[in-house]
DNA sequence: GAGATTAGTTCGATCGGCTGACCATCGTCA
DNA sequence: TGACGATGGTCAGCCGATCGAACTAATCTC
């Protein structure tokens, strides 16, 4: 333990979560834009990001996301008429509609994983392995009382 | 953000850190609401919890928030005029002004800093005390790469 | 002191997100 | 078996957040 925390601002949990993923965000989205693919915003990434391989439904998406199934269904309007993302019909249940990636979604998607890999590096480079990792395992098991979907 | 389909043991970090950011924030909010302080948004919010004991220019909050000096005049405009933070002349530059903490700011804050430490508690008691003091070692860390302001 | 820089505001537009109302399908139970 | 509540999704209308452009006033630099 050493020191005695000399840190005299305790910034706040909150705040220290949420720098550096707006950092994230922001490194890929300047990746994604750097590759061309510069016509979507974040809410529509914040939406595109939770579809699986298989699909997903709308009011699923929305429940990840946090907002209303009307929010969802205009970001995927959107996002349909770019050519990322298509609604397919859900074969378990005719009211249903599976929202999956398209052609376009599909050629972004490496690109953003190459800068979330290549900005998870730096981080795992700075922090160091040992640090890196608790950092997952802490955040992951925070997740189990957080995240109000799962 | 942008990233490639979850794998749920593999979650990205990204999202790993805006799960539980998100959730602190709704339940800060929450807390907020409950107490009376019902009339103000998440994003005036996110500008006031940066103003500091001697108050902060309107640039410094913008940068800092990563919004547009817009964005932050605009914000700023109806926490005043809902009595949550004032403007006054800075006195080290006529072209600028000090955003402070007016009353109704500084009686919201004890609210959210109980909220903010009833939060803290349960994460903490959940993660344990060691796996806790490594995620904000971790976090603190981060920071220093991915904080644009500081 | 002229010109460039900086702090902040105003204006106008767009986008994100919400509520309310609605339709179609599904599931259940009398 | 069929009526009815629950569920998946859309449409319409609204407000707030945010941006870009253009502007004023004060400051800094030579």
């Amino acid at each position: 333990m050493a020191a005695p925390a000399p840190v005299p601002e305790e910034l706040n949990v909150g705040l220290l979560l949420f720098i550096p993923y707006r950092a994230m965000e922001n490194r890929i989205f300047d990746a994604l834009a750097l590759a061309g693919f510069d016509d979507f915003s974040p809410a529509q990434a914040r939406v595109m990001q939770r579809i699986g391989p298989d699909g997903t439904r709308l009011t699923e998406l929305a429940e990840s996301a946090q907002v209303t199934k009307q929010t969802a269904s205009h970001l995927v309007d959107q996002l349909e008429r770019t050519g990322y993302v298509r609604r397919t019909p859900d074969p378990s249940d005719a009211r249903a509609r599976l929202v999956r990636i398209a052609e376009r979604g599909a050629a972004a998607q490496p690109v953003a994983a190459a800068a979330l890999a290549q900005v998870e590096d730096e981080w795992r480079a700075h922090l160091g392995e040992r640090r890196w990792r608790q950092l997952r395992e802490a955040l992951a098991g925070l997740r189990e009382i957080t995240d109000p979907y799962r």
